[in-house]
DNA sequence: TATTGTTATACTCTATAACTATA
DNA sequence: TATAGTTATAGAGTATAACAATA
């Protein structure tokens, strides 16, 4: 018999995890956040230098992946480019595209931001590597289930 | 000896983890964002309005739940409570402050959207209850880490 | 004096629609 | 015609500073 679709109510204890996952994602965003005022930028502009800082893209593919309309991505790589943190290169593959990337001081402060997530140690910190092996575990096969 | 300060560099693996929870927390986002959207509600809103729906609060506790600024919160809460979800009571202990309290309509869309959170059944559902269990602890233990 | 909520202001992010230059 | 990027516009969230009412 094929598995029945999913659509019971949840029970106690996946409310539970979903709580718990709730709450992650809530000090996921803080620290995010913090660490990118840190370096004067905004969420959004630390996303998308963050994608820059391991290669050039189009801003059409930027838009795709931060999951915005493109006319956004004009203005936040605009207010990078006006820092010295970005600049657009024409591709020449297709002059209608213009392809952006971080400059040398963009991806220094790329790096830096990396390493302020304080996220990456603190909360992880309570975690022995036999734990670690096994949220991951747990972590993969939660994303791996399908879109809808 | 006391533990050290966490100053290390994280290894390979707790990059790993970490990288897995970004995914987790994009992904709790976006079906967040959608859900509140099916409502027309922003996320801002949809947040504040699940806060209310627990038990009214003051203008300024709601600012200190949702970390922003009080004078977010007026907009936020003048939006809802034009649309009827939403209303202003005054508090009888204290003339400055203002109760803000979801009405039987903000009650019901509440419930709906908590209802109609797929993070809620989707993710969740390709591990098992020892896999949940499992999960649950090790979340737990990363969030009764300190904040700083 | 201190606190609560609001207003005024300015900036950023967001989606939509119209525009341009290329393809 | 279709696509990539931009501009113009309007709404929402955000922080800051100044204000009125109340404590």
């Amino acid at each position: 018999m094929a598995t029945p679709p999913n659509t019971r109510r949840p029970d106690e204890l996946t409310l539970e995890v979903v709580e718990l996952i709730g709450d992650i994602v809530a000090r996921y965003h803080e620290d995010y956040e913090s660490a990118a005022a840190e370096h004067s930028l905004t969420g959004a502009q630390a996303r998308l230098l963050s994608l820059l800082s391991l290669e050039p893209l189009p801003m059409r593919k930027l838009a795709q992946k931060l999951k915005c309309e493109p006319s956004n991505v004009t203005g936040i790589v605009d207010r990078l480019e006006s820092r010295g943190l970005v600049e657009r290169r024409p591709d020449p593959a297709d002059r209608r595209v213009k392809l952006a990337a971080a400059t040398q001081e963009g991806r220094r402060v790329a790096k830096n931001l990396r390493e302020s997530l304080r996220f990456a140690r603190e909360p992880l910190a309570g975690l022995g590597r036999e734990e670690r092996l096994a949220l991951r575990g747990l972590l993969q096969r939660m994303l791996r289930q399908p879109e809808s």
